[in-house]
DNA sequence: AAAGCGCCCTGAAGGC
DNA sequence: TGCCTTCAGGGCGCTT
C-alpha cells in the first residue's frame, strides 16, 4: 500500500544505486499491468543511462537519454535494486538490467501498477498533466484548499484524496489528518472556513513529513528488505483503529465507509 | 462541472 | 482443516 511516503522512500532508496548508470536490456514478463506495458520501453530504453529518479505525485520519473520511465506502484508494487542473478519469483513482472550487472525489478501482485515510456515533457503526459500541487510544496496551503473548495459539497474526506486537488493524500494519511485536525471527515468542503482549513493544510504537510522521516529509516536497508517496513512504525492515531480509544481521550474510534472508502475517525473530538 | 460508482487484481481474513 | 466469500485499496473513466 504505497502512499506518498513510501513512493518517496522509494525513490530516495532506488536513485542513488541507478543514477548514472546504462541500461542493458529491459526484461517484461508480464505487459498486462493497470495498462498494457508498451512495446516501445524494451525497445527503445537499452543503451540509455539512467540520469536521475523524481517524484510527481505517487508517479516515478526516471529521467534517461531520450525519454522517461513513468512508474506508478499502485496497491501492491515493489521495486527493488538486485544483483542481475538473483532469481525470478511470483509476479516480478518487469526487470531493467543495468551495466552494473543489477538489475530494478518491478513486482506487484495485484498488478494496479503501471509502468510507461514517455518522450516529450512527462509533466505533459495525460495522467499527469491534470494533477494538484505537491503537499509539501509552497503551492499548497489553507489558502490554496478554501479556494478549490468553493460550492463543493462532497465530503471533506473525499476532497482532500482529489488528485486535482492536492496529490499523494492517500486514505490512511486523509483520515490521520482530518484527525490531528479536528475535522469530521463528512463535513461539506465547501462549508469549511478558511481557518479549518490552514489547520488541515498543515495537518496534511505534517503527516505526510513524519511519514517520509519514518520511512527513511528504512532506507539504509533497502535492498532486500521487506519494503513495507517504514510503513508500519507510523504511530496511527485513527487508521484502522475502530473501536480503540482515540488518542486524545475521547471515546471509540468509529468507521464508516465515505466515498467507497473505509473512514476512521474520532466522534468527539473531530467535528 | 461535479459526484458517484464500477472496475482492474490478488492475498489475507473471516465465516461456516 | 479447508473451501468459499468478502474485503481492501489507487485512481481512471464512464454515467448520471
Amino acid at each position: 500500500m504505497p502512499e506518498l511516503p513510501e513512493v518517496e522512500t522509494t525513490r530516495a532508496g532506488v536513485e542513488p544505486h541507478v543514477a548514472g548508470q546504462r541500461v542493458r536490456t529491459v526484461i517484461v514478463r508480464q505487459p498486462q499491468l493497470r495498462w498494457p506495458v508498451s512495446d516501445a520501453l524494451a525497445r527503445d530504453l537499452p543503451g540509455q543511462t539512467i540520469h536521475a529518479v523524481r517524484r510527481r505525485a505517487k508517479y516515478l520519473l526516471f529521467a534517461a537519454d531520450t525519454g522517461h520511465v513513468c512508474l506508478h506502484l499502485g496497491m501492491s508494487g515493489r521495486l527493488r535494486v538486485v544483483p542481475a542473478d538473483t532469481p525470478v519469483e511470483t509476479h516480478d513482472h518487469v526487470d531493467i538490467v543495468l551495466e552494473n550487472d543489477t538489475l530494478l525489478r518491478f513486482n506487484d501482485a495485484r498488478r494496479f501498477g503501471s509502468l510507461f515510456w514517455l518522450t516529450g515533457d512527462p509533466h505533459e503526459f495525460s495522467l499527469l498533466s491534470r494533477l494538484g500541487p505537491e503537499p509539501l510544496s509552497d503551492a499548497f496551503d489553507g489558502a490554496w484548499l478554501r479556494a478549490r473548495s468553493a460550492g463543493r459539497r462532497t465530503a471533506v474526506k473525499a476532497f482532500i484524496m482529489d488528485a486535482a486537488v492536492v496529490v499523494g493524500v492517500g486514505n490512511i494519511y486523509a483520515c490521520e489528518a482530518l484527525h490531528m485536525a479536528g475535522i469530521h471527515p463528512r463535513r461539506t468542503a465547501g462549508r469549511i472556513g478558511r481557518a479549518r482549513y490552514e489547520r488541515l493544510a498543515e495537518a496534511i504537510k505534517q503527516v505526510l513529513a513524519e511519514a517520509i522521516a519514518v520511512g527513511g529509516t528504512t532506507l539504509r536497508d533497502y535492498i532486500g528488505v521487506d519494503g513495507d517496513t517504514g510503513y508500519f512504525q507510523l504511530s496511527l492515531a485513527a487508521y484502522g483503529r475502530e473501536g480503540q480509544p482515540c488518542p486524545r481521550g475521547c471515546g471509540p474510534i468509529r468507521r464508516e465507509v465515505i466515498g467507497q472508502r473505509s473512514t476512521f475517525f474520532c466522534p468527539v473530538c473531530q467535528t
